[in-house]
DNA sequence: CCTTCCATATTTGTATACAATACGATCCCA
DNA sequence: TGGGATCGTATTGTATACAAATATGGAAGG
């Protein structure tokens, strides 16, 4: 993480994550440079890593800019991801071991804390959820799937929609990460896909009412066209 | 693809493809370098590239090597990829336009003729197979689809077995190409994706076979370790 | 008022130099 | 003989300079 190219890499991440550079932005090499610290170089390779990431896109003259998801866009990738995560706990049951489900359950402890407390601790709750789904995707041992996957998790307004998100709807995933585990337990890989699935699409719904209700209130707008 | 990091590109994936660099070999940036007439820079970004594809590996301490795809790596991406396409069949199916259909039955027109030639032109069934599913990826119109289906499609092991493969698998696939044809013409998601998922599934085991077969009269050799 | 074309400014692509890091062989000392 | 430090070599990381490509703005002409 203390290369030059890592460090721009994440800069430039958060920045569009945060919403700081918005969508369209143009990204000209010499300006992030700057802005990073660093020579254009490693400010080259970090918008490719960011390219193949789909959180920039290249014009057909090499122009970068700062990808527009568009609502479409938004549930296309929750839908691969559906897909894709389900597959993945399906692998994970049937490869499941007692050492990794204790990890999986300690992750949901920490969800379970963090949505019960007296106000809702979202850091906490995006934290533990990671690692949740960070030990089934290790155990489903698909480099493959966790390469694919890798370019799904990380979508902008959905990452900036998270804060607003309904203690109901994170105690609803907290839940359904407990009939995960039960999933787990039992090694039965039909049942843990047929809930992870379910559970991404019921998150994709969660994310649509809260961006919805965003919209409405003029917190945030939609991208031109 | 005049650049000189798609040169780059282009030659060291076609030496990985080919077996020139086989799996394991150590690629040193400045030996590529030479090798492909351009300097450290452009083969800097193609390893990049290529490391995305999983054609090549880098260890942790940043040496890349040609990634060693085992049986099991190689069943894994089929698996995958029979999912991905079938949701691509699916989501197509439902988008099907008159003149991509027309596309798609010159695709398998072209993959007719090469199979059914004196002696099968494999050359042509792969580059009508490519069109085929490249129209169909084009139809389903899911960017994050085709991104993730880009880095499973180009195996080093399937392509060098792809011309031992028997002149009946080779028109098995024309055969279900055509059922393709009908469920798009019928405009129905469910049988596309059926078909497809079962097309590339039995592709892979037409795959298995020429390989076991290759393997059997020593034609090429299972990866050490 | 709109289009076309050109000069100029911006931006990206590539080569190269040098710095930092990793590897491997050798040597030293128990 | 084995283990570990050390140094030379190989390899990668970064900065920078310059070349090539692209965008932009304004003048000329319709």
């Amino acid at each position: 993480m203390s290369r030059a190219s890592d460090r721009a890499y994440e800069a430039i991440r958060s920045m569009i994550l945060s919403g700081e550079l918005p969508a369209g932005a143009q990204l000209a090499e010499e300006a992030l440079a700057e802005k990073c610290g660093v020579s254009r170089t490693p400010v080259r390779e970090a918008l490719r890593r960011l390219e193949s990431d789909l959180l920039v896109t290249r014009t057909d003259t090499q122009r970068s800019f700062v990808a527009d998801w568009s609502i479409d866009d938004v549930a296309d990738a929750f839908e691969l991801r559906a897909m894709l995560e389900g597959k993945a706990a399906r692998r994970a049951a049937e490869r499941m071991t007692d050492a990794a489900l204790d990890r999986i359950r300690a992750a949901n402890r920490q969800i379970g804390e963090a949505v019960r407390g007296a106000s809702a601790d979202v850091v906490g709750f995006l934290e533990g959820n990671r690692e949740f789904h960070a030990v089934i995707l290790e155990v489903a041992a698909s480099r493959r799937l966790a390469a694919l996957l890798g370019t799904l998790v990380e979508q902008p307004v959905v990452w900036r929609t998270a804060h607003h998100y309904s203690r109901e709807a994170l105690l609803r995933s907290f839940g359904e990460h407990e009939e995960l585990i039960a999933a787990f337990a039992r090694r039965d890989g039909a049942w843990a896909e047929a809930i992870m699935t379910g559970h991404i699409l019921r998150a994709y719904h969660a994310y649509a009412d809260a961006h919805r209700g965003l919209a409405e209130q003029g917190i945030i707008r939609e991208a031109a066209e």
